[in-house]
Order: structure tokens, then sequence, then C-alpha cells
DNA sequence: GGTGATAGTTAGCAATGGATAACTAAGGGT
DNA sequence: ACCCTTAGTTATCCATTGCTAACTATCACC
């Protein structure tokens, strides 16, 4: 018999463990006998604290969800110059995706993106609401003829977003051997070079 | 009894189907007995034409790769000038992900990263391939004076491939509405403009 | 038109995976 | 010290999945 612990700890615990084996063997495989495993129980007691798998992936979103959105207005706050604050924001990604590497593989698993309609629209949420940080300070940025005229800030976004997510897939088929935060934040500046008036 | 085939064209038509039905229900989950349905044909038959799944998923990535690397190579000669050749590579990236989707998907697929790892291999070798010919070019653009000074040809292939990502990211995310060749060639129009000497 | 090679079928097996039911026991509140 | 809520267990079910074995029928060739 496993250590009883209240629903709430082991209901955390669950999610954690979802996301460091989503990361292992990949979200579409992970298996209920896995999380079970890693966190020391049988896999019945999972659904004692989620009444299907389903439901465990939307917790587990919720959980990202919120963690990432308190991190980026947490940066944003930290930093009140814009040119700090968008460099922060990047780097906030790196670091992200470097501790919770299952984050961009759930981008793509079926699991979220058919399987389960809801959790699509979660994604896509917080997606949008680090597109907006980014926009935000991009603005800001433009406003102090710190941008490019002929550079609009929607399409900066994109780009930086698509940097980030470039450098992560090429991390991740490298074997995850380079730095991706040195790397990525190289790539960065680059980049911001080709962005600045 | 389904129509009687020759063992090739039973093949490429299987693995023309796997192609298809990654995209709907996703790498990891897509089941022999899916594709046998699909090209019309019983479940245990699969296994006449490839001993294995892993075999089966292997020669998809060789079809694959042949089939991209043939695309670039057939780019590559029909633009002799660079910037026209560059821009004709990207927008080749865009046509390809627009016609088969599932290539974003299998690339983040455990079935390839973890459970096969000879294919892990080989989509690290097409990736390599594709930025060959992008450094390439930029080399010539370089030294034709077109490329601004202050940016590695290696960083600016690594942007663009990241331009390429990031774009089908968000239009896989986004339910495909939006023309992913034409958005995506209207960012790479803005990130050549910051490339541009 | 027979015949041999082979594409395809039916039947089935062992393992896995999500989920349920019934039971057990830990441990906080009184 | 007792109880009762509830976390966790054991046993089990049913569907799915990859794969094998044995059989069947089609087609190319002489």
């Amino acid at each position: 018999m496993a250590k009883r612990m209240s629903a709430e700890n082991r209901k955390a615990e669950i999610i954690l463990a979802v996301l460091a084996l989503a990361d292992e063997i990949g979200p579409d495989r992970l298996t209920t006998n896995d999380v079970a495993e890693r966190v020391g129980i049988t896999q019945p007691a999972i659904f004692r604290h989620f009444p299907t798998k389903a439901d465990l992936w939307q917790a587990v979103a919720a959980d990202v969800s919120a963690r990432l959105r308190a991190e980026w207005d947490g940066v944003a706050a930290a930093h009140p110059e814009p040119q700090a604050r968008l460099r922060a924001l990047v780097e906030a990604q790196f670091r992200v995706i470097h501790a919770q590497p299952a984050l961009p593989l759930i981008l793509h698993s079926r699991e979220l993106n058919v399987e389960n309609p809801g959790l699509r629209e979660a994604v896509q949420g917080v997606m949008h609401a680090y597109q907006a940080h980014l926009v935000a300070t991009l603005s800001a940025l433009r406003k102090s003829g710190h941008l490019r005229d002929d550079l609009p800030v929607e399409d900066a976004a994109v780009l930086l977003i698509s940097l980030v997510q470039g450098m992560a897939i090429r991390w991740s088929l490298g074997g995850r051997r380079v730095d991706l935060l040195r790397e990525g934040m190289r790539l960065f500046d680059q980049q911001w070079r080709l962005f600045a008036a």
C-alpha cells in the first residue's frame, strides 16, 4: 500500500508525473499504468482522482496554462523597460521548454489536437496570451523608435515565436546536447539586431 | 476479397495511406487496422508487405526522404539566381507541408523519436540536407553583396527553418483555416527584408 | 488449360490499456 | 478510543493491437 496522501497533493503529483512521462515516452503513448507506476500507486487509483484519462489531460493543461501565464506576467512586471522585457519574455520561453520539454510534444500530440477538443482551445489561448505580451512590448519599442518602421509588430511577434519553436525542435532532434538557452538567446540577439531601427 | 495488386503497387499505396492517416489520427495512434481499412484490404495483409510495423514506418520515411530531396534538388536547379532560389526553397517547404500535413507531426512523434531510432537519424539527415541548400544559397547571396554582413549564413538558415516550422504550427493549431502558403511567404518576405543588405 | 508463385482471407492468440466493482485500511475529528 | 470519510488495493472486464498460422484464389506463364 502506498502512503496515503491528501487528494490535492496526489493530484498535483500525478500531473507532474504526466508531464515528465509525456517527455520520456510521448504524450500519445502515455498510459495510466505508466503514471501510476511512477507515482507509486496502483493503476485504478488514478481514476479516483481523475474520472477519465481525458480529464487528467485537461487538468495537466490547466496546470501548465496557469503556471505559464503567471510566469509571463511576472517577467513583464519585473522588466519595465520594453527592450529588457522582450528579451526576458523570450528567455522565459527557453527556460520553460528546457525545464519541461514535454510541452512542445504536447503541442503536437493527437491527444490534445483531436481526441480532446477542449484542450486545443486552451493551448491556443495560452499561445495567444504569450503573443499578446510580445505584441504589447514590441508596440512600446515601436513607439520609442527602437523598432524598424517597416516591420509590423504582429509579424515581429510571429517571427519570435517561430524562433523559439524552431530552436526547440532543433534542440530536441539533436538529442538535446546543445545548450538551448545559450544558443536560443544568441539567435534572438541576431534577430533583434535585424529588428532594431 | 480486395482486388489483387502487385506487391510494389500495394506497398506504395500503403505508404500513402500511412501519410494520410498519420495526419488524420496521429502518427502514434495509427494502427495497422486503420491502414488496412483505408487501403481496402484486411489487417494481416499489411504484414505480407511489411514484416513489422516499424518496417512500415521505415519505408514511409525512406519514401518521404527521397521525395523531399528530389524536390529540393529540382527547385535548386530550376532557379539559378540565388535570390529566387532562396524564395523557391522556402515556398517548396510550405507546399510540402500543405500537401502532407503529417510531416510536422511525424517529426514530433514518439514512433520515430524513441521507438524507431533509425528513423530519427533519417529525419535529421533530411533536415540537414535542406539546411545545406539554404546555407549554400545564402552564401551566394552574401558573396554578391545582397545579404547583411553582420548575419552569419548559418544563423540566417536557422531563422528561415524556424519560420517555416513556426508557421506550420500556427497553421495547424489554428485549424488550418488560413492560407499557409500566402501567409508563410508574406512572413518570408518580411524576414528577407531584414536580411537584405 | 493446367500450374506454380503469391496477394489476400479467416481465425485466433498474447499482451496491453482504460475502466469498474467491491473491498480494505489510514487517520482526522469528536 | 471510536467512527466515518476517503485514499488505495485486488480482481476483473472488454476492446484494441500487433502479429502468426493455415488456407484460398488470382494471375502470369508455359
